[in-house]
DNA sequence: CTGAATCCACCGCGATACTG
DNA sequence: CAGTATCGCGGTGGATTCAG
Protein backbone atom coordinates (compact mmCIF):
# COMPACT_ATOMS: atom_id res chain seq x y z
CA UNK A 1 0.00 0.00 0.00
CA UNK A 2 1.02 3.60 -0.76
CA UNK A 3 1.61 5.49 2.21
CA UNK A 4 3.40 9.02 0.80
CA UNK A 5 1.01 11.77 0.32
CA UNK A 6 3.31 14.74 -0.81
CA UNK A 7 1.14 17.61 -1.26
CA UNK A 8 1.54 18.92 -5.39
CA UNK A 9 -0.25 21.18 -7.65
CA UNK A 10 -2.27 19.91 -10.56
CA UNK A 11 -3.81 21.98 -13.34
CA UNK A 12 -4.48 25.13 -10.48
CA UNK A 13 -5.26 22.66 -7.64
CA UNK A 14 -3.25 21.84 -4.66
CA UNK A 15 -3.78 18.33 -3.65
CA UNK A 16 -2.10 16.55 -0.35
CA UNK A 17 -2.42 12.50 -1.55
CA UNK A 18 -3.05 11.48 -5.68
CA UNK A 19 -6.22 9.76 -5.02
CA UNK A 20 -7.52 13.55 -4.66
CA UNK A 21 -6.99 13.50 -8.48
CA UNK A 22 -8.77 10.19 -9.05
CA UNK A 23 -11.57 11.48 -6.94
CA UNK A 24 -11.60 14.90 -8.85
CA UNK A 25 -11.96 13.37 -12.26
CA UNK A 26 -14.55 11.08 -11.62
CA UNK A 27 -16.42 12.78 -9.01
CA UNK A 28 -18.75 14.22 -10.96
CA UNK A 29 -22.60 13.13 -10.53
CA UNK A 30 -22.92 11.32 -13.41
CA UNK A 31 -19.18 10.64 -14.82
CA UNK A 32 -18.60 6.95 -12.54
CA UNK A 33 -21.84 6.25 -14.64
CA UNK A 34 -20.75 6.85 -17.90
CA UNK A 35 -17.10 5.46 -17.38
CA UNK A 36 -18.68 2.25 -15.89
CA UNK A 37 -21.54 1.63 -19.06
CA UNK A 38 -18.76 2.32 -21.62
CA UNK A 39 -16.73 -0.11 -20.00
CA UNK A 40 -19.21 -2.49 -19.77
CA UNK A 41 -21.19 -2.24 -22.90
CA UNK A 42 -18.05 -0.50 -25.33
CA UNK A 43 -18.83 2.18 -27.49
CA UNK A 44 -22.15 4.21 -27.27
CA UNK A 45 -23.85 6.74 -29.40
CA UNK A 46 -24.87 9.85 -27.23
CA UNK A 47 -28.68 9.04 -27.02
CA UNK A 48 -27.85 5.04 -26.21
CA UNK A 49 -26.36 7.12 -23.25
CA UNK A 50 -29.06 9.07 -22.41
CA UNK A 51 -31.30 5.90 -22.29
CA UNK A 52 -29.20 4.38 -20.11
CA UNK A 53 -29.03 7.92 -17.25
CA UNK A 54 -32.42 8.95 -17.63
CA UNK A 55 -32.36 10.93 -14.88
CA UNK A 56 -29.51 13.37 -16.17
CA UNK A 57 -30.46 16.05 -18.46
CA UNK A 58 -28.93 16.55 -21.71
CA UNK A 59 -27.09 19.51 -20.25
CA UNK A 60 -25.48 17.53 -17.40
CA UNK A 61 -24.59 14.51 -19.63
CA UNK A 62 -22.94 16.66 -22.39
CA UNK A 63 -21.33 19.04 -20.11
CA UNK A 64 -19.85 15.30 -17.81
CA UNK A 65 -18.97 13.71 -21.45
CA UNK A 66 -17.28 16.58 -22.29
CA UNK A 67 -15.22 16.90 -19.11
CA UNK A 68 -14.03 13.47 -19.36
CA UNK A 69 -12.85 13.81 -23.65
CA UNK A 70 -10.78 16.56 -21.97
CA UNK A 71 -9.29 14.40 -19.13
CA UNK A 72 -8.47 11.94 -21.66
CA UNK A 73 -10.59 9.66 -20.17
CA UNK A 74 -12.99 8.96 -23.54
CA UNK A 75 -12.77 9.49 -26.94
CA UNK A 76 -15.66 10.89 -28.59
CA UNK A 77 -15.64 10.08 -32.40
CA UNK A 78 -17.89 12.67 -34.70
CA UNK A 79 -19.38 11.64 -37.92
CA UNK A 80 -19.71 14.01 -40.09
CA UNK A 81 -23.10 12.99 -41.57
CA UNK A 82 -26.83 14.17 -40.92
CA UNK A 83 -28.14 13.53 -38.89
CA UNK A 84 -25.51 13.62 -36.27
CA UNK A 85 -24.11 10.72 -35.25
CA UNK A 86 -21.64 10.86 -32.34
CA UNK A 87 -19.64 8.01 -30.63
CA UNK A 88 -18.25 7.55 -26.94
CA UNK A 89 -15.81 5.33 -25.96
CA UNK A 90 -12.85 4.75 -22.94
CA UNK A 91 -9.46 5.32 -23.68
CA UNK A 92 -7.08 3.41 -22.21
CA UNK A 93 -6.49 5.31 -19.49
CA UNK A 94 -10.45 5.57 -19.14
CA UNK A 95 -10.44 1.22 -19.20
CA UNK A 96 -7.75 1.56 -15.97
CA UNK A 97 -10.58 2.99 -13.88
CA UNK A 98 -12.37 -0.06 -14.07
CA UNK A 99 -10.79 -2.43 -12.00
CA UNK A 100 -11.68 0.42 -9.33
CA UNK A 101 -14.77 1.14 -9.68
CA UNK A 102 -15.45 -2.56 -9.72
CA UNK A 103 -13.51 -2.88 -6.55
CA UNK A 104 -16.07 0.33 -5.21
CA UNK A 105 -19.20 -2.36 -6.88
CA UNK A 106 -17.77 -5.13 -4.45
CA UNK A 107 -17.36 -2.64 -1.32
CA UNK A 108 -20.64 -1.12 -1.97
CA UNK A 109 -22.66 -4.27 -2.50
CA UNK A 110 -21.34 -5.63 0.84
CA UNK A 111 -21.89 -2.75 2.53
CA UNK A 112 -25.62 -2.16 1.50
CA UNK A 113 -26.01 -6.28 2.24
CA UNK A 114 -24.89 -5.30 6.12
CA UNK A 115 -26.72 -2.25 6.24
CA UNK A 116 -30.23 -3.98 5.47
CA UNK B 1 -15.26 -8.09 -11.87
CA UNK B 2 -18.82 -7.64 -10.86
CA UNK B 3 -21.10 -6.49 -13.51
CA UNK B 4 -24.78 -7.00 -12.57
CA UNK B 5 -25.95 -3.33 -11.74
CA UNK B 6 -29.60 -3.93 -10.77
CA UNK B 7 -31.79 -0.95 -9.84
CA UNK B 8 -31.65 -0.75 -5.73
CA UNK B 9 -33.19 1.60 -3.30
CA UNK B 10 -30.99 2.70 -0.14
CA UNK B 11 -31.53 5.27 2.47
CA UNK B 12 -34.08 7.13 0.38
CA UNK B 13 -31.99 7.58 -2.93
CA UNK B 14 -31.98 5.07 -5.65
CA UNK B 15 -29.10 3.36 -7.08
CA UNK B 16 -28.24 1.87 -10.65
CA UNK B 17 -25.32 0.29 -9.14
CA UNK B 18 -23.85 -0.26 -6.10
CA UNK B 19 -20.33 1.68 -6.60
CA UNK B 20 -22.86 4.65 -6.38
CA UNK B 21 -23.46 3.96 -2.77
CA UNK B 22 -19.38 3.59 -2.40
CA UNK B 23 -19.06 7.08 -4.01
CA UNK B 24 -22.04 8.54 -1.83
CA UNK B 25 -20.03 7.17 1.42
CA UNK B 26 -16.46 8.44 0.61
CA UNK B 27 -17.79 11.31 -1.76
CA UNK B 28 -17.93 14.29 0.86
CA UNK B 29 -15.04 17.23 0.32
CA UNK B 30 -12.99 15.77 2.79
CA UNK B 31 -14.03 12.42 4.06
CA UNK B 32 -11.53 10.55 1.72
CA UNK B 33 -8.54 12.54 3.32
CA UNK B 34 -10.14 11.74 6.84
CA UNK B 35 -10.04 8.17 6.42
CA UNK B 36 -6.50 8.30 5.08
CA UNK B 37 -5.67 9.84 7.94
CA UNK B 38 -7.30 7.57 10.59
CA UNK B 39 -6.31 4.83 8.21
CA UNK B 40 -2.39 5.50 8.27
CA UNK B 41 -1.84 7.05 11.61
CA UNK B 42 -4.43 5.29 13.56
CA UNK B 43 -6.90 6.97 16.44
CA UNK B 44 -6.58 10.87 16.10
CA UNK B 45 -8.04 13.84 17.86
CA UNK B 46 -10.15 16.36 16.46
CA UNK B 47 -7.39 18.95 16.76
CA UNK B 48 -4.65 16.33 15.43
CA UNK B 49 -7.35 15.87 12.55
CA UNK B 50 -8.37 19.67 12.19
CA UNK B 51 -4.13 20.12 11.97
CA UNK B 52 -3.87 17.79 9.15
CA UNK B 53 -6.66 19.12 7.26
CA UNK B 54 -5.84 22.97 7.54
CA UNK B 55 -7.70 23.86 4.57
CA UNK B 56 -11.33 22.39 6.12
CA UNK B 57 -13.21 24.45 8.43
CA UNK B 58 -13.80 23.04 11.91
CA UNK B 59 -17.80 23.63 10.57
CA UNK B 60 -16.66 21.24 7.83
CA UNK B 61 -14.86 18.70 9.79
CA UNK B 62 -17.25 18.54 12.49
CA UNK B 63 -19.83 18.06 9.49
CA UNK B 64 -17.87 15.48 7.59
CA UNK B 65 -17.11 13.64 10.84
CA UNK B 66 -20.40 12.66 12.40
CA UNK B 67 -21.59 11.64 8.88
CA UNK B 68 -19.08 9.21 8.38
CA UNK B 69 -20.03 8.29 12.12
CA UNK B 70 -23.36 8.14 11.13
CA UNK B 71 -22.54 5.69 8.35
CA UNK B 72 -20.55 3.15 10.56
CA UNK B 73 -17.26 4.18 8.93
CA UNK B 74 -15.68 5.62 12.27
CA UNK B 75 -16.02 5.46 15.59
CA UNK B 76 -15.97 8.86 18.23
CA UNK B 77 -14.89 8.06 21.32
CA UNK B 78 -15.71 10.78 24.05
CA UNK B 79 -13.85 10.75 27.03
CA UNK B 80 -15.91 12.93 29.86
CA UNK B 81 -13.76 15.32 31.17
CA UNK B 82 -12.17 18.84 31.49
CA UNK B 83 -11.19 19.88 28.97
CA UNK B 84 -12.93 18.02 26.40
CA UNK B 85 -11.10 15.08 24.94
CA UNK B 86 -12.38 12.99 21.69
CA UNK B 87 -11.04 10.58 19.73
CA UNK B 88 -11.59 9.09 16.17
CA UNK B 89 -10.75 5.89 14.42
CA UNK B 90 -11.59 3.86 11.76
CA UNK B 91 -14.23 1.37 12.09
CA UNK B 92 -13.21 -2.45 10.46
CA UNK B 93 -15.62 -1.37 7.77
CA UNK B 94 -13.93 1.72 7.35
CA UNK B 95 -10.65 0.05 7.48
CA UNK B 96 -12.14 -2.07 4.27
CA UNK B 97 -12.02 1.26 2.37
CA UNK B 98 -8.68 1.57 2.69
CA UNK B 99 -7.31 -0.80 -0.37
CA UNK B 100 -9.65 1.53 -2.61
CA UNK B 101 -7.84 4.27 -1.83
CA UNK B 102 -5.00 3.13 -2.11
CA UNK B 103 -5.71 2.03 -5.77
CA UNK B 104 -7.03 5.35 -6.15
CA UNK B 105 -4.14 6.61 -5.16
CA UNK B 106 -1.55 4.97 -7.43
CA UNK B 107 -3.95 5.69 -9.91
CA UNK B 108 -4.02 8.90 -9.09
CA UNK B 109 0.11 9.44 -9.56
CA UNK B 110 -0.04 7.54 -12.86
CA UNK B 111 -2.46 9.33 -14.18
CA UNK B 112 -0.07 12.64 -13.32
CA UNK B 113 3.02 10.96 -13.93
CA UNK B 114 1.27 11.07 -17.42
CA UNK B 115 -0.16 14.54 -17.52
CA UNK B 116 2.84 16.98 -16.84
C1' DC C 1 -29.74 13.51 -33.41
C1' DT C 2 -26.68 16.05 -30.77
C1' DG C 3 -26.04 19.53 -29.06
C1' DA C 4 -25.73 25.23 -27.23
C1' DA C 5 -27.68 28.98 -24.50
C1' DT C 6 -30.35 30.99 -20.79
C1' DC C 7 -32.42 31.53 -16.45
C1' DC C 8 -32.69 30.31 -11.76
C1' DA C 9 -33.39 27.46 -7.40
C1' DC C 10 -31.02 25.15 -4.18
C1' DC C 11 -27.51 24.04 -0.84
C1' DG C 12 -22.59 23.11 -0.08
C1' DC C 13 -19.42 25.44 2.05
C1' DG C 14 -16.91 29.39 4.22
C1' DA C 15 -16.66 33.19 7.72
C1' DT C 16 -17.63 34.53 12.07
C1' DA C 17 -19.18 34.46 16.70
C1' DC C 18 -20.56 32.00 20.77
C1' DT C 19 -20.49 27.80 24.45
C1' DG C 20 -19.79 23.88 28.08
C1' DC D 1 -10.69 21.41 23.37
C1' DA D 2 -14.36 20.41 20.69
C1' DG D 3 -17.77 21.75 19.35
C1' DT D 4 -22.87 24.88 18.02
C1' DA D 5 -25.34 28.75 15.67
C1' DT D 6 -26.14 31.94 12.21
C1' DC D 7 -25.56 34.36 7.90
C1' DG D 8 -24.68 34.54 3.20
C1' DC D 9 -22.13 33.82 -1.11
C1' DG D 10 -21.15 31.02 -5.24
C1' DG D 11 -21.44 27.40 -8.11
C1' DT D 12 -23.78 23.01 -9.35
C1' DG D 13 -27.22 21.31 -11.69
C1' DG D 14 -32.36 21.37 -13.41
C1' DA D 15 -35.90 23.21 -16.83
C1' DT D 16 -36.58 25.15 -20.93
C1' DT D 17 -35.74 26.95 -25.41
C1' DC D 18 -33.12 27.41 -29.67
C1' DA D 19 -29.86 25.52 -33.49
C1' DG D 20 -27.12 22.92 -37.20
Amino acid sequence: MSTNCPVLEFKNKHYTCTFEITIDLIGGKWKPLIIWHLGTKGTLRFNELKKLLPNATQKMLTQQLRELESDKLINRKVYPQVPPKVEYSLTDIGKSLMPILSMMCDWGKEYHSLNV
